[in-house]
DNA sequence: CTAAGTGCAAAATGTTTGCATACTT
DNA sequence: AAGTATGCAAACATTTTGCACTTAG
C-alpha cells in the first residue's frame, strides 16, 4: 500500500519546497497549478505519487475533510522528531490548524490499542480531526 | 446543503431496514447490491439521495475513512445512545479492514483532549491508523 | 547498467445531476 | 392536483494505472 522514495529528483525537490513553504490545505491540484505557473511543469500522476511517499515517510500529512474535495496536504517539520516523545496530531476543521501534541495520555491509548485491542496503531498517520479552542 | 424526505416511499423503508439490521460499515454499492440480489432494485440515485436525507434526519451516520474509498453509513439507533458509548473506528494500513470500536478508554481520551487540551474531537471522522492482528 | 521516477493518456472510482416518469399525500 | 421521489444515463471530480521514456545512483 505504501511506497518511499529512493531516489532525489528534481520534482519531489520542488514539490516538497512548495509544501514547506505553502501553510496547509495543500491539494494536488494546487500543486499541479502552481507548477504550470512556474513554467516548470509537473505530471499528475508524479504529484500524486510523490505526496502519497511523503506521506509514507512521514513528512507531511494528508487530510480527508470530506469524501468529496480533494484532499489536503501539509508539511509537518522538525517540532515532532526533536525528543523521543511521540507527537500526535489533531487537525481543527473549522480553521484547519494542525495541532502538534506530545501527551502521554495518548501514549497510552497507544499501548491500551495494542494490548487490548491488538492492534498496532501508527501515530504518524493518525489524525484526530475536531474543533480547536479558538474556534469553539 | 441537506434536503428531509417527506413522503414515506417503499425505497426509503427497505433501505433503513437493511441498515437496522446490519453491523455499521454499509457502503452506498454495498446498499445496491443487496438489492440486486434481492430482487426488488432500486436506482443509486434513490440511494445516494435517501442516505443523505437519513444523515440530515439525524437517523444514521456517514463516516468518510479516507478520501478514496466509499463513505460508510451506519444506523444509529439506540445502540450508540443509549450509554453515550462512541464509535471510533480503526483501519489497517496492510489489508485496509476497517476495525469497529467502542471502547471506554477511546471516551476518555475524548474528555482528555478537550479538558486539558480544549480540543473537541469529532469521532465520526477520527480514525486510528496502523496494522491490525492478522496483519502483523 | 539497473532500479526508480516521470509523464502522458486512458481507466477506474465514487458521487452528483438532468430529466421524464411514477408515486404520496 | 401538487409536490416529492424514483431511476436511468450521462456528467463530474479525483485519483489510479499501463506503458514507453528518462534519470539517479
Amino acid at each position: 500500500m505504501g511506497t518511499q522514495s529512493k531516489y532525489k529528483t528534481k520534482q519531489r525537490d520542488i514539490l516538497l519546497k512548495y509544501l514547506q513553504k505553502s501553510t496547509g490545505h495543500i491539494t494536488a491540484g494546487d500543486v499541479c497549478e502552481y507548477f504550470k505557473e512556474q513554467g516548470s511543469s509537473i505530471g499528475q500522476s508524479t504529484v500524486y505519487r510523490q505526496l502519497e511517499s511523503l506521506v509514507d515517510e512521514g513528512i507531511i500529512n494528508k487530510y480527508i475533510i470530506d469524501g468529496t474535495s480533494p484532499a489536503c496536504f501539509e508539511y509537518i517539520g522538525d517540532t515532532c522528531h526533536a525528543d523521543d516523545s511521540i507527537c500526535f496530531h489533531c487537525k481543527c476543521e473549522k480553521c484547519g490548524k494542525l495541532i502538534h501534541m506530545h501527551c502521554d495520555e495518548l501514549e497510552e491509548i497507544q499501548h491500551h490499542l495494542y494490548e487490548e485491542h491488538h492492534f498496532k496503531i501508527n501515530p504518524m498517520r493518525t489524525v484526530f480531526y475536531g474543533v480547536c479552542e479558538d474556534c469553539q
